[in-house]
Order: structure tokens, then C-alpha cells, then sequence
RNA sequence: GGGCGAAUAGCUCAGCUGGGAGAGCAUCGGCCUUACAAGCCGAGGGUCACAGGUUCAAGCCCUGUUUCGCCCACCA
């Protein structure tokens, strides 16, 4: 790139090439002082308010991020334009795994873990980290252009929300829907926790099945079970078999007899097992597995932990305790080979569950833990979605969001870790009361006693984010916010958290607010690679947004962003698309710079003109047509939140309307001595590129935002100006119908230079054949137009005349383009299209005549399409007559 | 096993209540034409996965099949 590339050269205060790296600097900085992201609050106005779904503290900006946040503030932005009310409120999430982990490795570093630092001082410690790194994910969003209220920046453990949490665990607590209760969870090993389900995930892992013989108490025999984890038998309390299955009723009196523990079990019966599986018979852990707990709980078997916390077996397995779970197995295995009971091993592929946080394989165990009975609040929830108080968008979702309410079980809430809302409840040291209160209690209301010793588990994160619609807001507290902002309007959010977070939200917003949270869900797409592969750091096809911004800048990321977000399921987001859409940018500012050398010395007011479009030159008339009609696309895919369509919609006017026909049109108006012209077309111009920066301003906010400032005139923010609207008195028909026309000769004239490679720059002669009398006089005023355009020196305008043979010739609705070309026409070539062309008019011929033929069609068909397949019959035979008249003369040439 | 989704140009994808198949990129040809070569002008390219059905009319609705993807449950 040469110095005049990129620089301000002498004919333009502009750079040739927009250079956003500095432009995206300012203006945020610009917004940011004079706090136009504050949300107004006035009496009288439209509400509109949104959530971010609060990123993890310890998160780095992805691309999941990037594309969620451009949706939400390109909704905010068009609303705040639109003269509402609007907030968008941030924060983050506190994490609690996540942020623990991170914390942890750090301490590890320093050869120290939390037990080393005690509760107090690690969670210090978490708070101390939170300071100093936990504004990452903010600023990377500020980068991305997020115009959030950032003085309303809340996180799930400040003071405010952990007062909300405090107050619905009362609260449900009281109502009886939150309980304490011995239950089988998913134990993370590592992290030392319960995980709730949905954070357990299941990978295909290959492993072995074993087979083992476990005899029978009597010595009559054995029967074989099978399992994948063999280390578990040492926790059975039966051998459930099916109640119909014949093989196995006499074992009823008899039991079983464990080995390796020589304990003797019963055999149950349960409808559960599944008689063509293996041997039909099951070996029952009701302490280590979720479907024997069950079992367990039927047959009322006891529960035997063979395992503690860490993984490691305990003194209930005997001599294997102080194992590890995976040594105790391979252990296992071999004592049973020497003992002659292990029947048979094979491979097998099964779904092994991981700790969605550090994959550590999770072992199903037995524990006190906290729940939310869900089924009443989840009743709710699936009420207001029904009754279409809540609206989803794609609504290919809301089956499955019935299905999985239906099958909802009971939450687990309770995390055995200390980063998070520690649960508040105690317990009496002296007479076993359970105090759960707002106040931490000082002494026990039952007998007084002051030895209370507080719950150590804290709550699930998501139970403070399914608070945050409200809990942003305020609640408690009754606040203007309150009763302005909620319910939101819209919550934008991956489908992967629908139900992790999502439906949370509306049993939590329905319960206490008695109003559903938001209004409209939108389902965005996952972000994947071009190939559709998950984005991972380990494949390598990471797609770091930052990493774009820099290349390309923020709003050709942001614009391509929006022109994927189709409603569908995923994205293959493919870097290519960035650049080009950067082009788009650079082709916009290219025309604003056009616009502007054209306006700098315009007086503003003559965009006065634009608001009485009867009095202007077509060209004029038909742009204000066509933006009118794009603004009427653009809201309406807006509001429906077709947001690929805004960006397609947009792109598709500005390049190839305003700038491929436009700009070129109007150039002789603006270059020339006639002031009226050259008004009139600094006033269109000037008016439209207002609209196209407003209409385009949500989703690319820094480059219209310049634009903006270098246009003519006094200008506040374009951020805060009135978004478009359409008016009556733009929309043109005529006026669109006689550009088609003239764009459609000014097509035909170009495609036949080219055709006969006519160089560019040369000037050829040419005829139209113009039967038509109103399409004659138009063509007629308009000549110097298409003279410019096709740069045709002689343009002869007549009703009617013979074609040279040795003409290049195209045919425009009802008008033919005829250029002499002696000599240039490559016959054959010619020849061989226009076979291709009567080969087509003919099939398309014999159709509409069988369709108009058709007596059913006719008698069935609305007359509209019948009066549009007479058209098209009546257009047809025309260009098949043209057509082969067209064969006629080369064929005279050849 | 249950549910959901996808299959349209070489690639990535639009195509909404059924009425003449679209875009961007890529390809080919030509051009520095007074905003932009990060550009302009023009061209080629599709049996809408397959098979049936409904309809005057199907990319779109229905049934089945194939391939791929996702989610839930889970097989001891």
C-alpha cells in the first residue's frame, strides 16, 4: 500500500480507506462521557429493557458472547433511537466452580490450597482476584461496542443480589418448597461437590463390561451380574431380578452371597430390570447409583457407602479401604479372577459422566443436600408460556420446552464449596432445631441455646442468576426500575442454557414478582467453525473475537455477526464472511466521503427538499422509494427478530442501489452548473446516506457514528437521533417502475458491449425500439442518462425500425436495445446462446399454455394468478419472436 | 430408546401465510471510468437428498426412506 492509499489526500478531507482501529476508540470514549447509555426513566414513554445474561466472571470474551451481545445491542440501540425507555442492564456471574477453580490453581502455585487459608481468608482471597481480574469479560464487551448502562453494573454476589438470594430462600424455605434431604447426587471427586444434572456430561467412553459370579447363600450355584465399575459390589444390598423372570424365584429363600465381603443379600424382585439384558440379573449399589437408589428405596434396602469424598474407598469396603476408586477396581477385578468368579470381560462402549467443569468422572453417591421442589413453580412457567405470556423465538423450541418441564426433577441447590451464597440455615447444638432466617439468628428460638452452627454448603449458581431479572432491578425493594423495567422484553441467550438458566428464571420471576420475567425469548445459534465443528481450543479453530475486531475492526464483525444470525441452530462462522463485510464498511464510508466532498459546501437546509419528493428528478423520486422500502424491511425484520434479514436487507440497498445506481446517476446533476439539479441531488443524496447511517447504526454504531459527525451541519449523536420511519409520501411506484426500465436498457446496452468486447472506455451508437409512447418519452428524457451510463455517443429513440443484421441486440420488457457492431459479433457464440434461450422460452411456453389450458386451474386458481400467467404467456411469446428473429439475422451472417 | 433439527449453485447460507429458484463468497471474461482496484462492468452455474401422496399448483404441506448433526434419558 502506497502513502496516498491511506492518507488524506488534497480533494478529500477524508481517508481513502476507513481506518476504525481510532474511530472505535473515540466515539466509545465520546458515548461513555456524556452517558448516553443511561437509561431514561421518563413518565409517559415506552419501556424497553433487557438483561444481559451475566457472562461468568472468570470468562474471556468468545464468539458466543460476541454474537449474543451484538443481537442485545442492536435491539437496545434501534429502541433507545426509537425514543424509549431503554436499559440494558450488565454484570457478571459469580461462578462458583469455575471461579474457585481458578482461584485454587493460583493458590496451587504457591504449594497452598484452601484448607491451608482457611474458609474466610480463600474467599478474600476469591474477592481479592475478583478486583483484579474480573473486569476482563466488561471491557472485552465495551470493545465489542455494548452501549449497557455500565453505572448499573451489578454481580450475583454483591451486596444487593445476595440479599434477593437470601430472601427467596426464606421465603421457599417457608413455603415448604425448599427442603434438606438425604439423596443420591453426582459427586465431583475433585471439586468436592454435588453437581446438579445438567451439569454432568455424559461422553461416550470406551471401557469393560464385567461379568461376575455371585454364588448363591446355599452353594447350589451362582448367578452372574455384570457392571462396568466392579468396585461398587462391595456397596450392594441385593441382586434385583425381574418379579416374572422364572429363572430366579427360587432364590428368594435362598439370597445371595457377596463375595469378597461375605455378606449375605437378598435377592428382590423389580419391575426395573430388564430380563433380555445379560443374565436378567442386576446387582443392586442403592449408595452408588441412581436407578439402585431408586430400587433401593422400593425394596427399602440399606445404603452402604464404600466411598468417601475424595474417590477413595472407606471402611465399609473392608480391606480395600484407603484405595482409590480406580486402584480398588483394577484390585477387585483381579481378586475375583483368583477366586474362579469372574466370568468374563468385555470391551464395551457406555456413557460415562464428567464434571462439566474439570471432567473429572463423577461417581453417583448418597448425601444430605438442599432441594427445590419444582414442580409447582415449573407449573407456572409452563402456564405463561401457553397462555403466550411468553413468547420463543425460533418457536421450533417450545415443544421442547414442554417436554423437558414435564419431566423436571427436583433442583439441587446445595454445593460443597465456599465461593458462592452460603446457605442460611442452622442448626441447634443443643436441640437439633433448624433455624433458616433473613438475620443471622444468635440464639435458637426453640430452647434458647446459643450454640448455632451455620450451614458450610452454598447455593448452585444458577440459583442467583434465575433471580437476576429482578434482582438487577432492585428487588426487594419496590424501585422505579422495578415497576418500569420489569418484566423485561426481551431475553437473548444461547439454547444451550434454556433450561440451566432460562426456565429458572421464569419459576423464580413468576413465583415472587407474579409476572413472567421477559416477555420474548430469543434462541440464538451456537457459534461453530466453518466445518460446523464445536470451537475448541484443543482442534485449534478458535475464532477469538478480539482477534477480528483488531483485523477487520468492531463493526464489520458485528455486521457479520448479525447477517448469520438466521433462526436456526447453529452458525458456521467462517472468517472469510468478516472480510468481506469490511469491504462493505469501507464501501460505505467510500460513498460518505463522496457525499461529503458533494456537501461540504451545501447549505443544510436544502435537505428540506427530500420532504416534497412530487417536485424532484426521477432518480430522486425512485431512491426515496427504495429506502422507504428498506426502512419497512429493516423494522419489520427487527421486530420479528430477523436479524440476518436487517443486515441483508441494508447491504443489498446501499451497495447496490445507493451506490452501483445511484451515486453513478445523480454524478452529472452533482458536477453540474444547473443549480436546481445540483440541489435537488445534494439533498437527496444528503437525506439518504441520513437514513441508511440511522438505519444502520445498530448494528455498525462507530462507523455511522463518524459518518454522522462529517455530514453537514449542527449534529448531536446519531446514537440518540430518531430512528427511520417510513413516510407515505416517498413510496413511488411509478417512479420504480421507470427506473426498472431505464437500469434494465442501461443493463441491456452494457451486456452487449461486453459481449462483443467493446472496450470499455469506447463510445458506441445505438437504437431503442420503443413501441410504447409514455416508455418513449421517458427513454426520450432521460437519453443523456443512459448515454452516461453506457457510454453510448448516438442513442436514435424510435417506435419502431429494422434491425441490422450485424447488430448486438437485447430485448427490455417491450423494448428493444439494438447496437450496430460490425464485425464484433461473435456469431457462433451468439448463435449458441440464443439456441439455449429459445430452448428455454419454449419449455416455459408449453407449460403456461398446458396451465391456462387446464380447466381446473382455471376454475380453482384466484384470478390474479391467472391474469399473471396470461402476462407472462403474452411476455413469453414476444421474446420467443425476438428471439428468433435474433437467430434469423446471425444466421445470415454466418 | 425418546425428542428436535438439517439436506437448495463449487462453498457458506436465505427463501416467512403453497402461485415464475435468491444472496455473499468462489469461478470465468473485460476495465485504474473524476468515492472506493478493499473498486467497477458483464457472464456462467441448481432434477431444491430420494420415493410416494395431497393440490389446479409443492423447495415449502403429508407419509416413508437415506445421510448428517444436536438434545434428553440410559443400557447394569
Amino acid at each position: 500500500m502506497n502513502e496516498t492509499d491511506t492518507n488524506t489526500t488534497e480533494k478529500y478531507d477524508l481517508p481513502k480507506a476507513y481506518q476504525f482501529a481510532e474511530v472505535e476508540q473515540r466515539w466509545y470514549s465520546r458515548w461513555l462521557e456524556e452517558r448516553t447509555f443511561r437509561a431514561r426513566m421518563e413518565d409517559g414513554r415506552p419501556c424497553f429493557s433487557i438483561v444481559i445474561p451475566p457472562p461468568n466472571v472468570t470468562g474471556v470474551l468468545h464468539i458466543g458472547h460476541a454474537l449474543n451481545n451484538t443481537l442485545q445491542d442492536l435491539l437496545v440501540r434501534y429502541h433507545r433511537m426509537q425514543g424509549d425507555n431503554t436499559l440494558w442492564v450488565p454484570g457478571t456471574d459469580h461462578a462458583g466452580i469455575a471461579t474457585q477453580n481458578v482461584v485454587e490453581r493460583q493458590l496451587a502455585s504457591e504449594n497452598l490450597n484452601r484448607h491451608d487459608l482457611g474458609r474466610e481468608q480463600f474467599i478474600e482471597r476469591v474477592w481479592a482476584w475478583r478486583e483484579e481480574k474480573g473486569g476482563t469479560i466488561i471491557n472485552q464487551l465495551k470493545r465489542m461496542g455494548a452501549s449497557c448502562d455500565w453505572e448499573r453494573e451489578r454481580f450475583t454476589m454483591d451486596e444487593g443480589l445476595s440479599q434477593a438470594v437470601r430472601e427467596v430462600f426464606v421465603r421457599l424455605y417457608q413455603e415448604g418448597l425448599i427442603y434438606k434431604g438425604d439423596y443420591i447426587v453426582n459427586w465431583c471427586p475433585r471439586c468436592h461437590t454435588a453437581l446438579a444434572d445438567d451439569e454432568v456430561e455424559h461422553d461416550p467412553t470406551d471401557g469393560k463390561l464385567y461379568h461376575i459370579r455371585y454364588p448363591h447363600a446355599d452353594g447350589s450355584g451362582y448367578v452372574v451380574v455384570a457392571t462396568t465399575r466392579p468396585e461398587t459390589m462391595l456397596g450392594d444390598t441385593a441382586v434385583a431380578v425381574h418379579p416374572e423372570d422364572e429363572r430366579y424365584q427360587h432364590l428368594a429363600a435362598i439370597g445371595i452371597s457377596l463375595p469378597l465381603s461375605g455378606r449375605t443379600i437378598p435377592v428382590v424382585f423389580d419391575h426395573h430390570v430388564q430380563r433380555e439384558f445379560g443374565t436378567g440379573a442386576l446387582k443392586v449399589t442403592p449408595a452408588h447409583d441412581r436407578d439402585d437408589y431408586e430400587i433401593g428405596l422400593r425394596h427399602n434396602l440399606e445404603r452402604l457407602k464404600v466411598m468417601d469424598d475424595h474417590g477413595v474407598m472407606n471402611e465399609a469396603a473392608g480391606t480395600y479401604a484407603g484405595l482409590d476408586r480406580f486402584a480398588c477396581r483394577k484390585q477387585v477385578v483381579q481378586d475375583l479372577e483368583a477366586l474362579g468368579l469372574l466370568e468374563k470381560v468385555e470391551e464395551y462402549q457406555h456413557a460415562v459422566g464428567k464434571c462439566y467443569r474439570c471432567t473429572t468422572v463423577v461417581e453417583p453417591t448418597t448425601s444430605k443436600q438442599w432441594f427445590v421442589s419444582v414442580r409447582p413453580l415449573a407449573d407456572k412457567a409452563v402456564a405463561a408460556v401457553q397462555e403466550g405470556r411468553i413468547n420463543l423465538y425460533p418457536n421450533t423450541w417450545y415443544r421442547t420446552f414442554y417436554v423437558w418441564m414435564e419431566n423436571i426433577r427436583d433442583w439441587c441447590i446445595s454445593r460443597q464449596i465456599w465461593w458462592g451464597h452460603r446457605i442460611p440455615a442452622w442448626t441447634c447444638g443443643a436441640c437439633g432445631e433448624m433455624i433458616v432466617a433473613l438475620a443471622d439468628p444468635d440464639i435458637c428460638p426453640s430452647c434458647g441455646s446459643t450454640s448455632l452452627s451455620q450451614e458450610t454448603d452454598v447455593l448452585d449458581t444458577w440459583f442467583s442468576s434465575a433471580l437476576w431479572p429482578f434482582s438487577t432491578l432492585g428487588w426487594p425493594e419496590n424501585t422505579r426500575e422495578l415497576q418500569l423495567f420489569y418484566p423485561t422484553s426481551v431475553l437473548i441467550t444461547s439454547f444451550d442454557i434454556l433450561f440451566f438458566w432460562v426456565a429458572r428464571m421464569m419459576m423464580m420471576g413468576l413465583h415472587f414478582m407474579d409476572e413472567v420475567p421477559f416477555r420474548d425469548v430469543y434462541l440464538h445459534a451456537l457459534v461453530r467453525d466453518k466445518h460446523g465443528k464445536k470451537m475448541s481450543k484443543s482442534t485449534g479453530n478458535v475464532i477469538d473475537p478480539l482477534d477480528m475486531i483488531e483485523q477487520y475492526g468492531t463493526d464489520a464483525f458485528r455486521f457479520t455477526l448479525t447477517a448469520f444470525a438466521a433462526q436456526g441452530r447453529e452458525i458456521r462462522m467462517d472468517e472469510e464472511r468478516i472480510d468481506g463485510y469490511r469491504r462493505f464498511i469501507n464501501k460505505l464510508w467510500n460513498a460518505a466521503r463522496f457525499a461529503q466532498m458533494h456537501l461540504k459546501e451545501a447549505d443544510p437546509a436544502i435537505t428540506a427538499l427530500a420532504d416534497e419528493p412530487a417536485e424532484l428528478a426521477l432518480a430522486h423520486r425512485w431512491i426515496l422509494s427504495r429506502v422507504n422500502t428498506t426502512i419497512l424491511q429493516v423494522r419489520g425484520a427487527l421486530d420479528s427478530y430477523n436479524f440476518n434479514e436487517v443486515a441483508q436487507a441494508s447491504y443489498q440497498f446501499v451497495w447496490h442501489e445507493f451506490c452501483d445506481w445511484y451515486l453513478e446517476w445523480i454524478k452529472a446533476d452533482l458536477f453540474s452548473d444547473d443549480a436546481t439539479a445540483r440541489d435537488q441531488a445534494r439533498a437527496v443524496l444528503c437525506t439518504v446516506l441520513e437514513q441508511v447511517l440511522k438505519l444502520m447504526h445498530p448494528i455498525i454504531p462507530f462507523v455511522t457514528e463518524e459518518i454522522w459527525s462529517q455530514l453537514p451541519g449542527e449534529r448531536g449523536l446519531i446514537m440518540v437521533e430518531p430512528f427511520p420511519q417510513t413516510r407515505a409520501a416517498w413510496a413511488d411506484q411509478e417512479a420504480e417502475r421507470e427506473m426498472d426500465l431505464l437500469m434494465g436498457v442501461i443493463s441491456g446496452l452494457r451486456t452487449i458491449r461486453t459481449e462483443a468486447e467493446v472496450h470499455p472506455s469506447a463510445q458506441i451508437e445505438a437504437t431503442l425500439l420503443c413501441p410504447d409512447g409514455d416508455k418513449r418519452r421517458l427513454l426520450t428524457d432521460f437519453a443523456p442518462g443512459i448515454q452516461a451510463m453506457a457510454r453510448v455517443k448516438n442513442l436514435v429513440i424510435e417506435a419502431e425500425g429494422r434491425v441490422p443484421d450485424d447488430a448486438g441486440h437485447a430485448l427490455v420488457q417491450d423494448v428493444e436495445v439494438v447496437v450496430p457492431l460490425k464485425g464484433l459479433i461473435d456469431v457462433a457464440g451468439e448463435l449458441e446462446k440464443l439456441a439455449r434461450e429459445q430452448a428455454k422460452l419454449d419449455k416455459e411456453l408449453a407449460r403456461i399454455v398446458a396451465k391456462l389450458g387446464n380447466e381446473q386451474f382455471m376454475a380453482n386458481a384466484p384470478a390474479a394468478v391467472v391474469a399473471k400467467e396470461r402476462d407472462k404467456e403474452s411476455e413469453i411469446r414476444a421474446r420467443l419472436t425476438k428471439t428468433l428473429e435474433s437467430i434469423e439475422r446471425l444466421r445470415k451472417l454466418r
